[in-house]
Parts: C-alpha cells; structure tokens; sequence
RNA sequence: GCCGGGGUGGCGGAAUUGGCAGGCGCGCGGGACUCAAAAUCCCGUGGGCGAAAGCCCGUGUGGGUUCGACUCCCACCCCCGGCACCA
C-alpha cells in the first residue's frame, strides 16, 4: 500500500474528544477489585503553563495508570492544584491580579495541557485547595490538632522575609535567605505564632521509614531532618546565685574536661546570671547577638562557611564572660559561664559545656578567651560518667531532635484562615466545626500589609465576631494556615471529592487509601512529604484511618534542563520549552515517548529537540506497519494460507515483549521501555513478510496494539480501531503471557563458546543437549580449533544455555 | 568532614545481576529516491593493526577473587545530590 503520511494532529484531536465525551478513564467505584491509586504531588497551577519538564512527571504515571487499568485494577488517578500559599499568591501579586481569579485561569490551561498529553486522569476528581468545600476541612485538620493539643501558640523569634512579607519556617530559610528570594537575606522578629507539634512524633517519624519503599536518599534526607541524637542532660548548680543550667551532650564522657559552660543569647538566664558589674555588657552583648542571623553568628564562629564557601579562621568567635560561675557536679570545681553566639537556642536546652581538651570549637573559644584547655586524656567511659552523674542527681540519659515544631501560621491573605477566635471572657476559643469554612473574605487590597500582620487584620467585619461559648465580642485570629496544611491531607480528598458530612469518606478511603505510587519531584523530600506523614500518623492515633504512612512507594522524576543554558526550564529564563509546541510539531505521542527515552526516570536531563523528532520516526513507523496489516486483513482474500513460517517465533516474540514491557514499567524504567518496543517493531519489521494478511499477524498487530497502548495512547487507538478490535483499547485487557513461551531453553539457544575465557565462537542449539554433545559442538568451530591449536584442554566450563568455555594449558609434552 | 548516588563510544544511555560490552536512539559517514533540498528508506559507525579473514586493546585509576568481572572485594581519583554550631 502506499502510506498516507500519519496525520497525528487529526488523528490526536479526533480520540482526545471521544475519550472525553465517552469518560472512559472515570474512577471506577469501590469494589473487591484490587486498587491502585497513582497519584502526581499535585501543582500549584502557575501563569507559565506546564513545560516539557512537567511532562517527565505527569507522563510516566499515566503509563503506569492505564497500564494498571489494563492488567484489571480499579485505579484512581485524579489531579488537583495547590492553590493555596505563597507561590499563588506572589504569582497573583505580580499580576495585579485576584490569585483566585488568576488560580481558575491557570488550573484550566493546566487541564488543557495536560489533556493534550494525554494523560488520563478523573477529572470529575478535580480539587483545589482554595476551595471553601476543600479548606473547611483542613481548618478542620487544624482543630483536630488543636483538640489533641498538638496545635499551640507560642512568642518567639521568627524568620521574616522582607520581600514575602510574612514569617518564614525555619525550613524555608535556607542558608540565612529567603527560599523564595535567594537574594533575600532574613531578618528576625518576635512574634505570636501557631506552632504544630510535629516533634512529638518525631521518633516514629524516623522508626517507620525503614518500611517504606522510598527512594534512599529522601530517607536519608528525612533522617537527617530529623536528626535524632543520643546523649545526657546534665545539670551545673549555679554558684551563689542559685539554680542549675542544663547542658546537653552526645559525649558525656567528657564531662571530666569540661573547663567552662556557655549559653545561647536567648537563654532565659543569659542576662539575669550575669554579676551587677558586667550585666550592663553583657546585655549589649546578648541584643548584639539577637539581630544577627544564625548563619552570620556561626560564620564569625569560624563554624559555618560564608556565603563564597570559604571558611572564617574563627578569630571574632563572640562570646562573654557573665561573671557568674557554675560547680562542676562531679568534680565540684568552679567553672565560669559564658555567652557565645554560636551556641543555639532551640538547640535542646540552649546551654552547652565546653570541652576544650576534645572539641575543635571549644579549643578556640577557650584560646580566644584564655580558659584552661584541660588535661589530656579526660575521656572516661560514658556508662560510668553518666552512672557517676545519676548518683549525685545530675542528670541522666536524654534523646534531642534537631527537627522543631512546624510553624504553621502566615500572616498572608491566600490561605485557609486559621479557625480560632480570642474572646476576652474565654480565651482562645476554636469555632465550632458546624460553623466552618471560616470563609476567606473578598478583599480589595490583599498585599501584606508589612506590620507582620496579614492583611485579613485590616478587615473589621471579618475580625469582630461573637465567642461560641458566652457569644459575648470577640476577634478573629486573621492569621491563615501554611500551605502545607493542605497538601497534608488532600490524597485523602480524592477519594471522594463530593462527601460533605466529613473531610473524606470513610468506605471510599478505607478502599483507594494509602497512595500506592506518589510520583514529584525531589524538591518536597523534607517537609511536604514529612508533614503529610505526620498528619497520616495523627489520623491514625485519633483512630479515624487505619494506616500509618500515606505513600506506600515513592518515585523522584529528574528534572528537565533546558538545551540553551543547562538550566532548570523556568519562565524567568526564558528557556522553557512548552509541550504545546512539541505536540503541534511532533504529536503528542511522540512528545510522551521522548521525555520518557531521553534518559532514567529519576535522572536530570537536558531536553534535546533530536529526541522528539526520532520518537515521531518511531511513531509513524509504528503506524505504517499497522496500516499495512490492517489493509491486508480487510481484503477478501489473505494471500497466505495454512500456518505461516515460524508461528511460534513471532508468539514468542510477543509474549516476551509483554512480559518486559510490564515489568519495566513497573520498575520505572521507562527508558528501557521504549527502547525495547523500539527493538520489538524492528523485530516486527523482519519477522513480517510472508504473514501479511494472515489472521495470526493481524491478532499479532492487536497484541502489538495493546502493549503500546499505555505508552502511545493516540496511535493505539487509532491502530485498534483500524484492525477491527472491540471499544476502545483501553477498555482493553493487557495481553497475557505465556510463561512457557517466555521460558529460555526449551526452543533454541545460542551459546557463547569462549577459550581461557575469551570469547571465539556462538553455537545456535535446540532443545537443552546434555554436556558431552554441547562440548562436541563447541570444539567443531573453526575460531575454537584455531585457538586451541596447540594447547591443552585442562578444564570445561559449561553454563547449560549460556556458555561453554575451554581452560586450556600451554601443551606439556 | 559525614551520608546517599554515580563514572561505559562523538552524545543520551543498555547489559536477564558473574557469562557475547556498547542493545535502542541521537549524531555522523556512505548510498537510493529527487532538477535540487527536506522528508523517507538501505548500509556503516568504540580504538588500533590488516585488502580480507582475523588479531590485539577497551567500561575512572591501581591491585585482588574467578574458568570468566561493567558487575564482587581492597585502596585511590573525580562528578552529582543531601547534611554540616547540633555540643
């Protein structure tokens, strides 16, 4: 036949219609079916659009999804928007523009991308997080914490970043700047916070990942967030001034050498110790220390590394004498107290002893201000210490998290408002939860309003309200919940988007619950992912689920680096590359296949223009040999008749395919996976003359047909409906496989004859011949008599299907 | 410094986990078609020697185990990611 040219733009357009009008990828209702729930750590939709990089995400889940409905599992595989929080929001701002009106515009060119790739999700499953129908059950998530008293408020010193406006998590301050303005250094306020007690579960937060099937290195990082460390606490009297200072060690050991005791700045009784004549400086000291970063008080420490890497020689370590002095508990010895700055507050009890004798960091400070070093080897063992120390009532064991509570209040408009009112009479007041959503009011001006209040507080009728316990005037908390009080909690949603009598449905979650396979990027691997463990384990101890993680398997996709700059693709480079115009030039197809081909799952790629253009060869490839059987299957009469030659290797061929092509995607490696339909269709290519226009090539064509289905949706498609298959592919079942057709040995193999392990010939066998005749076999070759020629055969290895290898020695005779 | 991952042709990367290194694709070279170009199709494509058959070398470096090592062990070099005051 001559071949029209494939005309995927029509042909793309013409199933993307009919799959929508039919709704054949609708969530199947909760059955004895078993599930998969696939889903993508959902976006916040932004002005940009998806790039081709969003593509290496969204795309290898809708293989994984339709490749799950075909092998029979009820799968849900919904999308929704993190709509909600800071990144909406400056995008909206920038704009000048509502987030919620730019939020709706976004999301629905998102679901226009993404239908253009292909992917098949439940849209009748749509959320977003800013939906009063959706926040008025994360303001329910955020009573529940308050009920189990995980929910707190608490003065402190906070990060503020003076271009968002609002009060960072420590965990969005990264190295001294702002997450979102790197260029932004942070500054420090004091202020009245709502805090979530994630600590508290901190243990198990670290025990339970053991069990999961996560990526190493997201573990890893999540151990090191939470950074669990063993050691003592151990208490110095205070002399004459009475009371104790706590340190907290890992090495209590040292204890011995310890030559002075220096406290955080923000220790309670950094100022209050200090003797009447230094209390004036060290006070000075102590407000010195408080407006500086942490990250430029471990720098002048000589502990941090500035900003250019390099390392300061630690010569300005800050520090004070208090003037006061504590006994050592078990020497009795008086040891003076100093401030440092590099001590931390939050770090344990914010006092630590110092050590000279065994730390880098205590031998400086101690040089600094001529403390004695201490004698040389002071390092007893730590039972005995620690048993000495409990005997006198010093202190004993103690286990410190270097994770801290999840400051979860913003002083931003674009978030759930924090449902807590303050009432003179009662106090802090939760509003009842038959009176949410606490409704997010319309507001003309919703910028922060920079006093490190959010805008919500210039409000009047959104402020004053009665107290639901004595209805006597009260006011509103106008704060709103982080963004990840949303993302916390919204895989749950998903399993029934409609229920409206509890945040999820209890029968419906109770079957698609946990997410089998949660697929993003790396970028979430400490707090998204933790705090959403967190609230799982939450749920679990108030008994409202039955599980303690939510994702049962995780998979980091790579990013995708743009070919101009080696860059991440991001709109402000300007080196995005959108998969609209990949589609309009190549199809979507053959876009799906490139991101997928161009290199591991989890590994950064630079997009490259080459990879399209070859998927698209494959592509119409593909159709062009599936045209030309369904061409000849439609004629009258089939040129060939009987059974064809080599029936059985062309069924061999396919099962094979099959089996790979299942496992491949379920271990991700969707490279591999194209690379082996791309060998299949070469294989296809040569196996085909002579069976064109049988009905063993034609139901070959619609086993061909399914296997790419997940993969190529468009061209499969279009494929079984030119063979004459039934409804659609993917209402299809994916094909079975044979184990006897996919087995090695049975039919011929080819063994690799080697000598002195090198390798000179390939013998091709039938059947599995016994040891004698394959040597025989092997000897025959004219290479492998060559190179025995004059040598001696010591020893046969033979590996039944694989090798035969000679082991020969120089001929002694 | 500690933890995790990695180093294979010109490029992206495969190799059933100890058994033919370089499958698949890109790029490149040659050819066919074309007035020509693009597209498409066919052949070739790790390095060296050789007309060829073939031989030798080759998976970051050096050693080791093994009949046989990209794969396992020891030492080292380099790259990427994470952590790094955390007492």
């Amino acid at each position: 036949m001559r071949g029209r040219p494939y005309d995927f733009a029509a042909i793309e357009a013409r199933w993307r219609r009919a799959w929508d009008e039919q709704g054949i990828y609708r969530t199947p209702e909760p059955s004895s079916r078993p599930k998969q729930y696939v889903l993508d750590f959902f976006p916040y939709p932004s002005g940009a659009g998806l790039s081709v990089g969003h593509a290496r995400n969204y795309v290898p889940t809708d293989v994984l999804a339709r490749y799950f409905r075909m092998r029979g599992n009820a799968v849900l595989h919904p999308m929704g928007w993190d709509a909600f929080g800071l990144p909406a929001e400056n995008e909206a701002l920038l704009r000048g523009r509502h987030p919620g009106e730019t939020t709706r515009e976004y999301a629905a060119n998102y679901r226009a991308q993404l239908s253009l790739l292909g992917c098949s999700y439940d849209w009748s499953r749509e959320i977003a997080t800013s939906d009063p129908a959706f926040y008025r059950w994360t303001q329910w998530g955020f009573l529940l914490l308050h009920r189990q008293g995980l929910a707190y408020r608490a003065a402190g010193w906070q990060w503020w970043c003076p271009k968002c406006q609002t009060i960072l998590a420590n965990e969005q301050v990264e190295a001294g700047r702002c997450w979102r303005h790197g260029d932004t250094p942070v500054e420090r306020r004091s202020l009245e916070q709502w805090y979530v007690r994630t600590t508290a579960f901190a243990d198990r937060l670290l025990r339970d990942l053991d069990d999961l099937d996560w990526p190493e290195h997201v573990k890893t990082m999540q151990r090191n967030w939470i950074g669990r460390a063993a050691g003592a606490e151990i208490r110095f009297p205070v002399a004459w001034g009475g009371g104790e200072i706590t340190v907290f060690t890992t090495r209590p050991e040292t204890l011995p050498a310890a030559t002075f005791i220096a406290l955080a700045p923000e220790h309670p009784r950094a100022v209050e110790l200090a003797s009447a004549d230094r209390r004036d400086d060290v006070e000075r000291f102590v407000m010195g220390a408080l407006r500086r970063t942490e990250i430029d008080r471990m720098v002048g420490a000589g502990i941090a590394r500035t900003a250019n890497g390099g390392m300061a020689d630690g010569g300005d370590a800050r520090g004070i004498f208090t003037g006061a002095f504590a006994a050592h508990p078990t020497s009795g010895d008086l040891v003076p107290v100093y401030v440092a700055d590099h001590v931390l507050a939050h770090y344990r009890t914010g006092a630590v002893m110092g050590v000279p004798a065994c730390d880098e960091r205590d031998a400086a400070f101690a040089r600094r201000f001529g403390l004695p070093v201490g004698t040389g080897r002071p390092i007893g063992d730590p039972d005995g210490v620690l048993a000495d120390v409990a005997r006198r009532g010093a202190g004993g064991p103690a286990v410190r998290y270097r994770m801290r509570d999840w400051l979860i209040s913003r002083q931003r408009y674009w978030g759930a408002p924090i449902p807590i009112v303050y009432c003179e009479r009662c106090g802090t007041v939760p509003v009842p939860e038959d009176q949410l959503p606490v409704r997010l009011p319309e507001v003309a001006r919703y910028e922060p309003s920079g006093d490190g209040r959010s805008p919500l507080a210039a409000i009047p009728e959104f402020v004053h309200t009665t107290c639901p316990q004595c209805a006597g005037p009260a006011e509103r908390e106008t704060d709103t919940l982080d963004g990840f009080a949303d993302s916390n909690w919204y895989f749950l949603r998903f399993a029934d988007i409609r229920y409206d009598t509890g945040p999820w449905h209890p029968e419906a979650a109770g079957y698609w619950l946990p997410v089998d396979w949660y697929i993003g990027g790396v970028e979430h691997a400490v707090m998204h992912l933790l705090y959403a463990r967190f609230f799982t384990k939450v749920l679990q101890d108030a008994g409202l689920i039955t599980f303690g993680e939510p994702f049962v398997r995780l998979r980091n996709q790579g990013s995708m680096l743009s070919p101009s700059d080696g860059a991440r693709m991001s709109k402000s480079r300007g080196n995005v590359v959108t998969p609209d115009d990949v589609v309009a030039q190549h199809g979507a197809d053959a876009l799906r296949l490139a991101v997928m081909f161009i290199g591991p799952f989890d590994q950064d790629v630079t997009w490259d223009p080459d990879a399209a253009r070859g998927a698209a060869r494959f592509v119409r490839r593909l159709h062009v040999l599936i045209a030309r059987a369904a061409e000849a299957a439609a004629r009258p009469a089939p040129p060939a008749t009987g059974e064809p030659p080599e029936a059985e290797a062309l069924r061999r061929r396919l099962h094979h395919a099959t089996k790979t092509a299942g496992e491949l995607i379920e271990g991700f490696r969707f490279n591999v996976l194209v690379a082996e339909l791309m060998t299949l269709l070469n294989d296809l290519e040569l196996l085909e003359s002579g069976r064109v226009g049988t009905p063993q090539w034609r139901e070959a064509m619609l086993i061909l047909a399914r296997i790419i289905a997940p993969v190529t949706p468009f061209l499969a498609e279009e494929a079984w409906a030119m063979l004459g298959g039934e409804g659609s592919v993917h209402g299809s079942s994916w094909p079975k496989v044979d184990p006897a057709l996919t087995a090695e040995g049975d039919a011929e193999a080819t063994i690799v004859v080697q000598v002195d392990g090198r390798m000179r010939d390939r013998i091709v066998v039938a059947g599995t011949p016994d040891r004698d005749a394959l040597i025989e076999a092997a000897r025959g070759g004219e290479r492998v008599r060559a190179a025995l020629r004059g040598r001696e055969v010591a020893n046969v290895v033979v590996v039944p299907g694989r090798v035969v290898n000679f082991v020969t020695r120089a001929r002694t005779s």
